[in-house]
DNA sequence: CCGAACCTTCACGTAAACGGCAAGGTTCGC
DNA sequence: GCGAACCTTGCCGTTTACGTGAAGGTTCGG
């Protein structure tokens, strides 16, 4: 693994701008705990779109399609929506990424002042909809937590009243 | 204004059994917004076990099945669990209900206080499971609304006058 | 320059979670 | 005691979310 240019410059990358870290799917694919396999899927219903390809038309992923595929699981597997759900939070995504080429493209403030206004509004929407998620749960937890109440209740009735030595050598 | 009791007695069938009130599929199907297809397939899966069935086989669901039926379509479409999770968390609620049973069955305490700690621990282990998810959920609403902060801050830089000290919206 | 390891695009296979239909049995009001 | 409406058990179809090769192109260290 020491492949090391023992020569000068030894690490000064700096040949073009800049060293964007790009990332190939198995090693994306990782990092995440999925499979190459899933993020070609991804891909293909449009969840998002590698940063770039190689020459052989490798796909290369940056650190933001990382944090975007990271979102993707949490929705999957943290709040388990269906990736068409996932797609309809993250098609807002998308637009606001189209919206960040607008902002820049545009020096007209009023114009900016809208975009800002529509990507916040979208992401609005993201928070509401693991908001509503994230009661529907707890109200559940309420529930049970109220049920293991119940039972603690009854076992303590239980133990203040006597305990007869008979018994198996329980658990 | 109604037909209102104009005899004592009009249907005070209190006597002997209980009322049960059971439902045919299609009527819990209704009820709970589910299809009779996906009752029947849960039955299959072994999430529940209607109460009864009628003299010619038809399914009978009581109030305890409802309220089950509830819980598991709560965990599907709220919490976003599997079915074979679910399975696996009301498998904990099945060995309950036979513990109940026997915990009637039995007048030994120190057989009391070991069924009730089961089913206190089974409880518990679906809380546990339910916060878990919660917890994540909430993680990621949390990053989601940063992500609101940021932009609302952009937009009020912008409004405020002028460019804002740092570079484009977004993460 | 070369082979191992990785990648590409089809293309078909599969488990989960039902939908839907067929062929027949059951309920129930009239 | 009959017909409409509902139910039963199959059984096959479908969608989702990938798995699993197949057949070939690409990278890269040696």
């Amino acid at each position: 693994m020491a492949s090391g240019p023992d020569h000068a410059m030894p690490e000064a990358l700096r040949d073009d701008d800049e060293a964007p870290r790009l990332l190939k799917i198995a090693e994306v694919a990782e990092e995440l705990g999925l499979t190459a396999r899933a993020v070609r899927y991804y891909e293909e219903l449009g969840l998002l779109k590698p940063a770039a390809r190689s020459e052989g038309s490798y796909r290369l992923f940056d650190d933001d399609d990382i944090e975007r595929l990271r979102f993707i699981r949490g929705l999957r597997d943290d709040a388990g929506f269906s990736l068409a759900e996932i797609g309809r939070l993250l098609e807002d995504e998308e637009a606001r990424e189209r919206n960040r080429e607008q902002f820049r493209a545009t020096t007209d403030a009023a114009e900016r002042h809208r975009i800002l206004l529509d990507a916040l509004d979208r992401v609005e929407r993201q928070a509401t909809s693991l908001r509503g998620k994230a009661e529907r749960i707890t109200a559940m937890l309420d529930e049970v937590e109220a049920r293991r109440e119940h039972l603690a209740r009854h076992l303590a009735d239980l133990d203040a009243g006597r305990e007869p030595s008979h018994g198996e050598p329980g658990s």
